[in-house]
DNA sequence: ATCTATAGTGAAAATCATTTTCAATAACGG
DNA sequence: CCGTTATTGAAAATGATTTTCACTATAGAT
């Protein structure tokens, strides 16, 4: 829910005694509204038509600090560009990527997250989190 | 092997009409006789001894050669440099990223592998690779 | 509400990894 | 051995991201 990435983000500001300002609230909305998997870039420049002043350099820092606040998760898909995702507590979700448009598309699997557990524990790792990234073509681009 | 490595390469070389120099041979042999999950750097570094002509941007040329010719593959775990790893024909492996320390291990897992193919199948999508990836404390990092 | 200490901001410069340029060199086929 | 063409090393260029710095805005105290 939105609401709640909301609260959470608050939350993380207050509790790191860091201050609430007009930019970190704008990001926020639009890093909320948009598509999943934006680029910095995307974002800034989503964002440059109606809020002209913010700076490049604030849309990196807050995107970082989202990361940091736990709704959002940096991916690199191996374009170059770093992307956030929102990040919905209790949920996990892997990724389609498209090798032929780069459309990336996700999907939940149970038993993938169960396998990260037998995994990690067969080798004496104490599981953080997982990713797995299926590469291939998509449907359209098959044709 | 090392030996069909250097094959695969060698034949990749002569179908592509590049040319077999010195300095491929020694990146070649240094790459294959490396750790697995070397980044450009480090590779460049411990070449320099021995090989104090080679210049950097030969060893970023020669391994994106390798991993276009199939013997090397391109990975990013999240730390900013690209790494690349061997690759022998036949056979898949993952891995485990200590959150801790950053050492890379691999593993194989049967079921990982043909989960790959439902998960596509499933979502319309020709499958080409995977990667996962579980992040977490290794053994020696839990203490 | 005002003050004050401190964090945040925007713009530009700096950094880091990687790629390209370019003149000089080295392979390969003939 | 020659000529064509790929390759090389060094330096400059690029692209993404980070830092610097002078200025501004926020949050809490007054």
């Amino acid at each position: 829910m939105e609401l709640v990435k909301k609260k959470i983000f608050e939350k993380f500001i207050a509790e790191k005694g860091l201050k609430s300002t007009r930019q970190r609230e704008i990001i926020l909305e639009a890093f909320l509204a948009t598509d999943r998997h934006m680029s910095i870039e995307e974002l800034y420049l989503q964002l440059r038509d109606a809020h002209p002043t913010i700076g490049y350099a604030t849309v990196y820092r807050t995107l970082k600090l989202f990361a940091e606040s736990g709704i959002a998760r940096e991916f690199q898909f191996g374009d170059g560009q770093t992307r956030y995702e929102h990040v919905t507590q209790g949920e996990h979700h892997d990724h389609l990527v498209c090798v032929g448009c780069g459309a990336i598309s996700e999907f939940t699997n149970d038993a993938v997250e169960r396998m990260q557990d037998e995994i990690a524990a067969s080798h004496g790792f104490a599981i953080r989190y997982h990713k797995m990234e299926l590469y291939g073509l998509c449907a359209a681009c098959q044709k």
